[in-house]
DNA sequence: AAAATAAACTTGTATTTACAAGTAATATTC
DNA sequence: GAATATTACTTGTAAATACAAGTTTATTTT
């Protein structure tokens, strides 16, 4: 049995999904801190502890006198920042496809990354994902996680979610920061087939390492992108 | 007269000073969230909203019955984020050259980015560098900065010098925030000639719009940018 | 000495209360 | 009607308190 969530975080995740979802719109003022109180039956501090994150996330913006305006879902801090795909294009034209089921395998030599030993020893996970804006295959991604504490992780549907949004929702792992390598390559013969680019064309090629709230844990994604029809955008 | 900082606030600039200052190192315990109270005469509530600061901005983390344990200054704004190139790769082996002096222009039809209307009357300077990395050219940039109110720029030695510092310490201008879009294009004729990389091989694009702390007052960058060798490395 | 237990720390979550300060709508005055 | 003052909201800051939940240290037991 999961351990509950504590209130503010629930606040939280209600609030966020309900700007995401678009019951808020860009512009809308939130409820009031009492407000939401009342409807939560909790008090300020509680649900000042909720807005707080939001706002460290781009979601709302707070106006001494007036209230907290929704700004988000965060446009642009998307994919070069430390919010993931999904919520940076928003779930409407996004589709995610898993070109291989998440599988335990040991590490690649010559990982992209340094490894701790541990880590190695850990094994990894495995997963491709295909990622489709307005059908249009656009993001080809491959993930390495450590196998270190994620039950039944294998198991999930992964079909059009969020591997962000599992992480988080499910084993309550949030990305912290990261660093990341960018560059143009030419596709190759993989890539040309998922990202439907001719051979040799021009895509960008991001090596990514995410570090999390779990001390230690980091993941690993190599990202391979058509910018034909979208280039990645970002604001920082 | 001023007003005064709030609690919190000062709590959180003094933290913060020690750690930069190296009174507390990497890895230090801070005092506990007890231990500040006293030393503060001041209650565990705003002690945490100072913390928070210092935990959002990535200076310490937190672990729960241990501590908070230093782990700023964050390093490596690097080149996706708000530091210029410069400041990115260090000076060491950076050279840059001047491939067109900068000149006032008319603003270009279909500019990358949309344009007011003053600032398309204002006119634009027009400034072509390449950068070179251990003597490889690596960026070609094209910058577009509106005519208002920069004195003698045109004059000003550019060669070798970063544009960002230039902008700050003569016109007191710093960049604040920005956004850009990077893709992945192939080399045309031009940049062939420049980055040195045969004529459609695979050279990153970005486009990028810089707010400066002069209210409405953006400036523009197209770089081109050779990822044979290096690739762009950001933090986030 | 080693293992188990207890105590003394740490941060995490939550309630309650109070007032300050900024904003918007309302009422009052001219 | 227009300007001013009031009032009722909003978020910001802050104190005092309580217990939960991790971590470390000290104590007790075996």
């Amino acid at each position: 049995m999961q351990k509950p969530l504590p209130q503010y975080r629930q606040l939280y995740e209600d609030l966020r999904k309900q700007i995401i979802d678009g019951i808020y719109k860009n512009g809308d003022l939130l409820p009031s801190e009492n407000a939401l109180c009342s409807q939560y039956g909790t008090t300020r501090q509680t649900v000042r502890q909720a807005l707080d994150a939001l706002l460290h996330e781009g979601m709302i913006r707070k106006h001494q006198g007036k209230g907290s305006i929704v700004t988000g879902p965060p446009k642009g801090i998307g994919i070069l920042s430390i919010s993931g795909t999904t919520s940076a294009l928003g779930m409407h034209n996004l589709k995610t496809r898993i070109l291989s089921k998440p599988a335990v395998i040991p590490w690649p030599e010559d990982f992209m990354f340094p490894l701790g030993e541990e880590v190695k020893m850990s094994g990894c996970i495995f997963l491709e994902r295909l990622r489709l804006v307005d059908d249009v295959p656009v993001f080809y991604d491959i993930n390495y996680l450590p196998n270190i504490n994620l039950p039944r992780f294998c198991n999930r549907k992964f079909e059009n979610k969020s591997l962000f949004d599992i992480l988080r929702r499910a084993y309550r792992i949030e990305v912290t920061s990261g660093e990341q390598r960018i560059r143009a390559i030419r596709a190759d013969d993989t890539i040309h087939r998922f990202l439907d680019v001719p051979s040799g064309h021009p895509v960008l090629h991001l090596q990514r390492k995410l570090e999390t709230n779990r001390p230690g844990y980091y993941f690993f994604s190599s990202i391979y992108c058509n910018t034909v029809e979208h280039a990645l955008y970002g604001t920082f």
